[in-house]
DNA sequence: AGCACGCCGACT
DNA sequence: GTCGGCGTGCTC
């Protein structure tokens, strides 16, 4: 009746219990030695399959004060296991708050007497934890509806899409341009459909934790704070716990969070958003390989089976998969092409690098601009996709190079603190002194990093002013300058207070910050983008592009004032690549049909169907071979799906070694979704089998990612 | 996945 | 003599 989080044995395992039981309740139920978190997933008046009554062990509690787990909730988990061919407990278990786990019965009821006492002291739900009367009242108090005082009309693009989504009864997806107004269009769709059922819940999508908190303050501002909460895996355990618990009990009617969100139980979900839905962080990466943009289409579709649930896919630069399925009709394209109150879209203004000084970091115009701008007060934003001073560092005498000893990657080169850390596995090491292999002391940096830039800047805009006649301000914003708790904060608070006058950073400063003055972004090192091995590289490259243009220009009455030209900077040494030619149109949908025709007449995604069966162990022979063993396993077996079906030799990943472990992978491709997943889930009883055979003797794991993003 | 048991190297 | 490394196997 329960499922503990397995992954070699079956689905589900069974209890008996003396109590009825309804399904989806919560239970701790003995497994092994121990005491585990279970979820009743069926109820059999026999035992099921061969297993006698005393061979049973019992049911220990059940979480009485807790309404069960939906059946839609366990039809997503359900599909989510089989799509992604996990296990199903394992799914459904690594869905609920951590802390969930290690309470039992006496110690949850505890803590739900607390968090309603709490809410009654705040004015909101009276619940007394049984779940259907706590929902009955947090609908019939309505809490925090009431509309803030100042909430801006929506411009005539913003109304035209709210209409439409109005009456629409597909997934929609809107295609808005940066600074279009997107946020608004889902605060007030969420509004609307809240203000038609008092019990109506609001699921909203962001890709990244750092995106929440702002988020969070819209959606506060508009509807109160006190149905509105986050999910995502910042959240302490009890804070995580606390909300998710009001999300279940109808409590929370907007939860805002990242892609685990997806897994919410939410009661009465009426809306699901999911913002930059291109954004790759939306696959998840480790355990189940789940993607959170597809299963929120998924579950918006199970949901309406009850209830209409609409779901919005936003972007500016959808990703190809989803521009696919609405030109094919299956999602309703809503478009918002300008932006609000009238601001322009930057021009692109194109460095060809041939044309430059040799070695030359940032070309002469460009460093022009960025003190001509400063010197009128604008900001600038320098987009640079490296952390450290350099990617590497390396003797001229004889070739020694700042390897990773655990990795197949460079060593980065971080000046700041003097170190060499592999951003792999994060190994680090003080810089030496000589060259480690030959004693040369000339070893030097190669290639440039975003601290590189920072300095180098600093330097080169030693001479430039402010309007006040102060020096030119230049700060750096990635991972390595935000790591301190807060930092990140108050480094976007000091460049929205104008004390920074020109930024550089890594793709973390082209999301969603709204600075205001703005006017020119500069991409320096973007030529990678244009020619990589991984095909889904040039859509990167032009939503990042766009996506950090987007930064410049928000503002329409300061550009006015100033009369500035809102401009995006590259450089390239590939001018007339026709990425660009798109990209200083802000067509996205030529871009889109180039890059479909592309993908069409190679059969890749979204014509086709991926999947990758990806092995680890400590040499990348073994590694490899258990990918051949996998292989011919599936062919002498005739697996069906097979016969319509690719599967490709075994090899390493771009990044073969990391931590001290080989990778190595298989691609399995099928022009069939079906064929595929009727593959993958014959296979996988294989997989398991093999991992005990001799091939698979030396093997650490090895895990399946279907719909994979990175090659 | 956890978490036991179980059999071989460097420490109080 | 133990502590602990992770290989192997089990969980209704």
């Amino acid at each position: 009746m329960a499922t503990p989080a397995h992954s070699g044995l079956g689905d589900s395992l069974s209890y008996w219990s003396s109590e009825p039981l309804q399904p989806g309740a919560l239970v701790r139920v003995p497994l092994g030695v121990r005491e585990v978190l279970g979820i009743v997933w069926q109820v059999h008046e026999q035992p099921p399959d061969g297993l006698s009554a005393d061979s049973l062990k019992p049911v220990r509690e059940s979480f009485a004060a807790l309404p069960p787990l939906q059946a839609n909730w366990r039809a997503l988990i359900a599909f989510a296991a089989r799509y992604y061919q996990r296990g199903l407990g394992e799914v459904a278990l690594a869905a609920l708050p951590p802390q969930l786990r290690e309470l039992d019965g006496a110690a949850l009821l505890r803590r739900l007497k607390k968090l309603d006492a709490a809410a009654l002291g705040a004015g909101v739900v009276a619940g007394a934890g049984a779940g259907a009367d706590a929902q009955e009242r947090a609908g019939a108090q309505d809490p925090g509806l009431a509309p803030a005082a100042v909430v801006p009309a929506p411009s005539p693009e913003q109304a035209a899409v709210l209409a439409a989504l109005a009456q629409s009864t597909q997934p929609v997806l809107l295609f808005g341009a940066t600074g279009s107004g997107k946020t608004e269009v889902y605060l007030r769709a969420a509004q609307a459909l809240l203000q038609q059922d008092p019990q109506a819940q609001a699921l909203v999508l962001v890709p990244e934790i750092n995106l929440t908190p702002q988020l969070e303050a819209r959606f506060c501002e508009r509807f109160g704070a006190h149905g509105v909460v986050a999910l995502h895996s910042g959240l302490s355990p009890a804070q995580r716990l606390r909300h998710w618990l009001a999300a279940h009990r109808g409590q929370a009617r907007i939860v805002l969070g990242t892609r685990m969100a997806i897994f919410a139980s939410l009661p009465r979900l009426r809306l699901i958003v999911v913002d930059e839905e291109h954004d790759p962080s939306y696959k998840s990466q480790d355990g189940a390989r789940y993607s959170a943009r597809d299963l929120a289409v998924y579950r918006a579709r199970l949901e309406s089976g009850t209830a209409r649930c609409q779901v919005i896919l936003g972007s500016a630069t959808p990703a190809l998969e989803s521009w696919h399925a609405a030109e094919q009709g299956r999602y309703q394209r809503l478009q918002m092409p300008g932006r609000i109150a009238g601001a322009a879209l930057p021009r692109l203004r194109l460095l060809d690098l041939n044309q430059q000084p040799k070695q030359c970091l940032i070309a002469p115009p460009l460093l022009a601009q960025l003190a001509a701008r400063a010197a009128r007060g604008e900001q600038s934003l320098v987009l640079l996709n490296r952390r450290g001073y350099a990617p590497v560092l390396a003797c001229h005498a004889c070739g020694w190079k700042s390897d990773c000893p655990h990795c197949s990657a460079h060593a980065v080169f971080h000046k700041l603190d003097r170190s060499l850390r592999c951003h792999h596995c994060g190994h680090a090491t003080p810089v030496p002194r000589a060259c480690p292999a030959c004693g040369n002391l000339d070893i030097a940096p190669v290639g440039r990093g975003t601290e590189q830039v920072e300095e180098h800047l600093g330097a080169l805009l030693a001479e430039a002013r402010r309007p006040d006649g102060s020096p030119v301000r230049v700060a750096r914003l990635d991972a390595d300058s935000t790591r301190a708790k807060g930092s990140l904060h108050s480094r976007l608070a000091a460049m929205h207070e104008g004390e920074v006058d020109v930024l550089v950073g890594t793709q973390m400063v082209a999301k969603g910050h709204d600075f205001r003055r703005i006017t020119l972004v500069a991409g320096l090192n973007v030529d990678s983008g244009l020619f990589s091995s991984d095909y889904r590289a040039p859509e990167r490259l032009f939503a990042l592009l766009l996506q950090a243009a987007g930064r410049a220009g928000r503002d329409a009455a300061f550009v006015a004032a100033q009369q500035a030209e809102v401009e995006l900077w590259v450089q390239t040494w590939y001018p007339q690549h026709p990425l660009f030619a798109a990209l200083a149109r802000h067509d996205y949908p030529a871009f889109a049909a180039q890059q479909l025709r592309e993908r069409a007449s190679a059969q890749m995604p979204p014509f086709s169907f991926q999947a990758l069966l990806r092995a680890e162990a400590r040499t990348q022979a073994t590694a490899q071979a258990w990918l051949q063993a996998a292989a011919d396993a599936a062919r002498s077996a005739s697996l069906p799906g097979l016969a319509q079906s690719t599967l490709y030799p075994p090899l390493p990943l771009t990044v073969q070694r990391v931590a001290g472990v080989e990778r190595a992978q298989m691609l399995v491709e099928s022009p069939s979704r079906p064929a595929l997943q009727a593959f993958l889930a014959a296979w996988q009883p294989l997989l398991h089998a093999l991992r005990r055979q001799p091939p698979g003797r030396g093997l650490l794991r090895w895990a399946i990612d279907v719909d994979p993003v990175s090659l």
